[in-house]
DNA sequence: CTTCTGAGTTGGTAAATGCAACTTAGTGAT
DNA sequence: ATCACTAAGTTGCATTTACCAACTCAGAAG
């Protein structure tokens, strides 16, 4: 199961979490509402001994929880639920969804759209400043906290 | 190199351009300034070959370029620039860096600040509205676009 | 006490990664 | 002209990771 790097870059960190193959498109998977182990399988065809692992380090790092579910005259089961840590990735998603819709895009147009929800309204990824008002990504500036 | 799935999932498009070991920490490197093969080498500790091959597959995408550049002295060599999609991933890799800090925190903070530039604002990344207001995660909603 | 099903593990092969050494191409000094 | 210097790669080999098929395990129903 992969590991953290003791990496003072938190860009770093959060890759040794989430930078392995599958793991991505398992949260995606995972954000569309599947919980359970052979519903990922089929859905992403991933071997399963990669989504043993790929599961086991979400889980470990507070990503997913691993949750006992039963279905009336079947024994209890596991599931994989998005723990609040998990759901906060949809932005990370979203974000690389959109950017794929812009780039890399097919002549069908996009398969998913991101809407505010209940509305048709758009919505989309991008910068914020304090008061909750979009900035360009021009305006946004990266700086070292100098400690 | 790695070819982009044919899948109609924008997301699996965009990890197959991105979604290799060492593509986004090569890319937080050319959002910092390097262009060079010897510095991301230098920076990230990266094996020659595989810098080679990342950096083939992401200018083969577009999201760098390859130029020319010459130092007074020197034959001329190859610099990678981000080009305006690459510069478009910082939305990406900041909300990776984002939630990297919230979720997987170290004793000293932070290294990397996020602000409105010039200023000491802080500025974060989140899902934003058509009149580019700020939405909160749980009013925002991916819906298959039904073609 | 056998069958069915979801959730995994195990074992062998193919592919990706890491490391060291080597190649290539121009420049400036000798 | 040729020699050393340097950035930008390529090549060959050992190690790790991924993939695939087959198998195990646990309990409920028949």
């Amino acid at each position: 199961m992969a590991r953290i790097p003791d990496d003072p870059c938190s860009l770093a960190r959060a890759l040794g979490v989430l930078g392995e193959r599958w793991t991505f498109l398992i949260l995606r998977e995972a954000n569309a509402g599947e919980t359970r182990f052979a519903g990922f399988r089929e859905r992403l065809g991933i071997a399963p001994d990669v989504l043993s692992d790929r599961l086991g380090t979400l889980v470990f790092y507070s990503v997913m929880e691993k949750v006992p579910y039963q279905e009336a005259g079947a024994r209890s089961r596991a599931a994989y639920v998005l723990t609040p840590a998990g759901q906060e990735l949809t932005v990370v998603l979203s974000a690389l969804r959109q950017w794929g819709d812009k780039h890399l895009p097919r002549p069908e147009g996009p398969s998913m759209l991101c809407r505010v929800a209940g509305t048709k309204r758009a919505a989309h990824v991008g910068f914020v400043d304090n008061q909750g008002r979009e900035l360009p990504i021009s305006s946004v500036a990266l700086i070292p906290s100098s400690v």
